[in-house]
DNA sequence: TAACACGTATTC
DNA sequence: GAATACGTGTTA
């Protein structure tokens, strides 16, 4: 796992002090650059196929646009998350507000949004992959407005973060987290470190780190993790409380007093398929990418025909209600990419 | 086979 | 009761 965009700073200049910095301020690594390019790959692709015409839709009265602020602002006071995240490379802020339509609100037992994915491993990377210019359609797009750093400098070697990388500014709440929570560079330099354990910096391994011990302020996410890709899939990220106590990881809680698993949720059997429950409708599974994802498209048949067509965003549409109804996966993926090892909590 | 339309369960 | 979204039958 490459993790050295985490400690590296040189090179770095943030354009904007609102910008989402990813060697500066630290917490964003948590979240998974490559997925998130991908989905906006996806999306990318779904607007060519279906010949949408960006400008009408940046036009378009999204009326769920005031639920987005209201959503975003209280979580992140001061932040700019009353912008949302477009998935297209749409420079208008102004109407970003209104380009993404805040989605239901999930379940409080299902992963929030802006986690990585599990769907899309990226153990390689976890940021600076929209400025590599052999990148994939979007990203060349991302890198081009960036004045177009060859690829044969490195991708890590030059950071540049303008603001107007429109996925890195819907990662801004991960970033004003950091700048509130004190979870800084040196925290992830020391995670980012402490793997190397004997051999490496010897630094300290946060994923034995409680928060606690950090002092840190209520509600500040520690996202303990490692520098290689084994990290099991549950309690690397923990919430301090007003005690500085640890709440624990509720994927990890399920076993014990935490809300079941949708899966599992009352009236399902286990599986959703087993007697009786056949016709109850499964929920979604909260942890892969569609699922985590807030937003609705806008733009998509399903929601274009909200109202009709009772669906719900195709780009939100869980995997694994995708799937027939027999082939529901019990227990969490076998191996999950350390990238995918991170839940939020709220 | 994907997209669509509709019934309806679920949630707020 | 309205909104959301899953399940399923129908259609292109």
């Amino acid at each position: 796992m490459v993790m050295s965009g985490l400690t590296r700073s040189s090179g770095v200049h943030n354009d904007r002090s609102d910008s989402v910095t990813v060697d500066g301020c630290g917490l964003t690594p948590v979240l998974d650059y490559t997925a998130e390019m991908e989905r906006y790959q996806s999306f990318a692709n779904f607007y060519a196929k279906t010949n949408v015409n960006m400008n009408a839709v940046n036009g378009m009265n999204f009326p769920q646009s005031d639920k987005l602020a209201r959503i975003t602002s209280p979580m992140f006071p001061g932040g700019r998350l009353g912008v949302g995240v477009t998935p297209w490379g749409c420079h208008d802020n102004a109407n970003v507000n209104a380009a993404m339509l805040w989605g239901r609100k999930p379940p409080a037992h299902q992963a929030t949004p802006l986690a990585p994915p599990t769907t899309h491993p990226s153990p390689t990377t976890t940021h600076m992959q929209p400025h590599r210019a052999d990148g994939q359609g979007g990203e060349g797009k991302q890198h081009a407005r960036h004045g177009g750093h060859a690829s044969s400098q490195g991708q890590e070697t030059h950071h540049h973060h303008h603001g107007d990388n429109n996925f890195q500014s819907g990662y801004a709440a991960a970033n004003h987290m950091t700048k509130q929570g004190h979870a800084h560079q040196d925290m992830l330099s020391l995670s980012n470190r402490s793997s190397s354990g004997n051999g490496g910096g010897g630094g300290v391994n946060m994923s034995n780190f409680p928060a606690g011990m950090l002092g840190l302020p209520p509600g500040v996410i520690v996202m303990a993790m490692g520098s290689h890709n084994n990290i099991s899939d549950s309690s690397h990220f923990q919430m301090t409380t007003n005690h500085n106590q640890l709440l624990s990881d509720c994927h990890h809680a399920n076993q014990t007093n935490c809300s079941p698993c949708p899966s599992t949720s009352p009236g399902m059997t286990s599986g959703g398929q087993g007697s009786g429950a056949s016709k109850r409708k499964r929920k979604r599974c909260g942890v892969c990418a569609p699922c985590r994802r807030l937003i609705n498209c806008g733009v998509c048949s399903a929601c274009r025909n909200r109202k009709t067509g009772h669906q719900i965003c195709k780009f939100r549409k869980c995997d694994e209600l995708k799937k027939k109804a027999g082939s529901v996966q019990l227990e969490s993926p076998p191996s999950v990419p350390s990238g995918e090892a991170f839940r939020w909590f709220f």
